[in-house]
DNA sequence: GATCATACCTTGCAAGACTATGCCTAGCGT
DNA sequence: ACGCTAGGCATAGTCTTGCAAGGTATGATC
């Protein structure tokens, strides 16, 4: 009974994530908050989601992480994009726009007059 | 390994497969055949897709089959959309636009001034 | 009669997102 | 002093789904 409600980000989080990083290296609640305010709400990150995929994407190197403080003396794991990272994103997110412009497309058929 | 070429189609293929019978009561190869034609074959079906998929949304009342023949003379199982299955159709269509879009804007974000 | 396109189907796997849960700490209100 | 909320990280288990790989069978074409 998924794909309810949420559900839709499937394949698309580890896209969302790596851009998140590409404008500014955040740690793991950071990603999620900036993901939440640029869409205004519209895409929710769950935590059970977020560091399973953190933890894919360090897997892959595209990203490294380190431990520091944040500006209210918490102990946050800081994530960093890599260069195959960068490349890796730009790849993906041209074959994703690609990707959604056919399915727009598809949806957007009309019945013909044959 | 996965997710190096395909599979993007990840919660969009049972919607591909709605819209395609919104259109046209059709048969399985017929359904992966007219997705690949509209988009010019940027999107392939896999038959181990389609069929366990077409199974799903039978299961759930979206649509209904029956056996037939084709112009050629093969045996060919005809799905036909119903009611409810228009009904969530429209819905998820425009759910996927709305997540679409919303993953388009985040794809676009340019550093920010501050 | 071989080969291709058409047409259907299933099993088994891998990947990924979510739920639920747990742990910990800073700051605030009372 | 106490509780609450927000911030912060993490995992185990479940569920859904797409795909690869395999199988069956027939009409058309050469």
């Amino acid at each position: 009974m998924a794909r309810e409600k949420g559900d839709l980000l499937q394949g698309t989080l580890s896209l969302l994530i790596l851009k998140s990083l590409m404008l500014q290296d955040l740690h793991g609640y950071g990603i999620a908050r900036w993901i939440e305010d640029v869409t205004r709400g519209s895409l929710l990150i769950e935590e059970g989601s977020l560091y399973p995929a953190l933890r894919r994407i360090e897997d892959r190197a595209w990203v490294t992480s380190s431990w520091s403080v944040s500006d209210t003396g918490r102990r946050i794991r800081v994530y960093k994009l890599t260069r195959s990272g960068r490349t890796h994103l730009r790849a993906d997110a041209t074959e994703w726009l690609t990707f959604a412009r056919a399915v727009t497309s598809v949806l957007q058929q009309e019945p013909s007059l044959a």
